[in-house]
DNA sequence: CGATTTTGACCAGCGC
DNA sequence: GCGCTGGTCAAAATCG
């Protein structure tokens, strides 16, 4: 895995000098070059391959920034924005593994939220709200397990499609935001994997995406259009990132490093110092800070 | 008619 | 303790 991810990490040309399509929205708060997670320490143990594959192949239009985070990072709620959302709170882990078997993530998860959704309150026991109360802690633990990962997306459709099947199951106004958010969970069962989905209000182009979790699943092969086909082959590629087919050639990545959220920064140093400067200058996260704290990477992806 | 979306309500965590 | 906010639930509505 550790391979994977350095595979993913060199494999990405940032050290050329992008012309990114991506506006800088406002100001980078506190963006400090030296305290960086790597790309590699972030997903150290648990990140969703199948959805970075998606993340990058999937965007029908411009340009993609991507980013991930660990469990030690804070989500993206999690900011100064709104006075701090605790459910988004990750803290580390020491389960966290990278083997994101289904037994423990998945199984876990399941007994808790899928015996919600699957099998409606027993009105007998008369315990709807304490029923609610032991689920939404499962929810609560099981949500700091859930390795996470964002990316923006240039795009005028705010649901990208990503090759796999999703359903809605909420929708919140954003602070500081005419957009809403919207909140998806995979359809497949037993997969537990959610996106959280939202438009920048500093770049209304710009789609921002968090994924959380990892697909227990192959790709939908009821798939309509090619995203199937093509997402298909990224996840059954050992180094998806790097070798799979779903990252264009002719398109360019550029890699962008955000502060990490959690307590304890890491100065990488894997990472060309002009590169940061570059990002630096060129890209900056939105006011609301959507990706600011949580994300300690990101992606660009800039199509011709 | 099953699957999905919509939407108001509920809950937990955090700051004050 | 209260208010705010993000996340989730679940019934109703809508869609295909």
């Amino acid at each position: 895995m550790s391979n994977e991810h350095r595979d993913f990490y060199y494999h990405t040309p940032f050290q050329e000098d992008h012309h990114l399509d991506v506006k800088p929205p406002s100001s980078i708060h506190g963006f400090d070059p030296s305290s960086y997670m790597s790309l590699t320490e972030c997903l150290h143990g648990s990140v969703d391959y199948n959805s970075l594959a998606k993340a990058f192949g999937l965007s029908p239009s411009s340009s993609e920034v991507f980013s991930s985070m660990d469990e030690d990072s804070k989500p993206v709620e999690a900011r100064d924005l709104d006075g701090g959302n605790s459910t988004d709170q990750i803290p580390a882990t020491p389960n966290s593994s990278v083997s994101f078997s289904s037994s423990e993530a998945g199984g876990d998860e399941d007994s808790g939220k899928t015996k919600k959704e699957a099998q409606p309150e027993n009105p007998e026991d008369g315990g709807e709200y304490s029923n609610k109360k032991d689920k939404a802690k499962k929810k609560a633990e099981k949500r700091q397990k859930e390795p996470r990962f964002a990316f923006m997306t240039k795009s005028e459709v705010d649901h990208l499609e990503d090759g796999y099947r999703w359903r809605k199951y909420g929708q919140k106004a954003v602070k500081n935001s005419p957009y809403p958010r919207s909140y998806y969970r995979c359809t497949t069962q037993k997969c537990t994997v959610k996106k959280r989905v939202e438009r920048s209000f500093q770049d209304p182009s710009t789609v921002i995406t968090t994924y959380e979790g990892q697909h227990n699943h192959p790709i939908p092969t009821t798939l309509r259009g090619s995203a199937s086909a093509m997402f298909s082959h990224s996840m059954l590629a050992p180094t998806p990132m790097s070798t799979g087919p779903s990252f264009p050639h002719h398109q360019e990545y550029n890699f962008v490093q955000f502060p990490a959220a959690s307590t304890h920064h890491q100065n990488i140093g894997a990472y060309p110092q002009n590169v940061n400067q570059h990002l630096h200058q060129q890209y900056q996260v939105p006011d609301y800070g959507l990706l600011q704290d949580i994300v300690p990477s990101m992606f660009f992806r800039q199509e011709p």
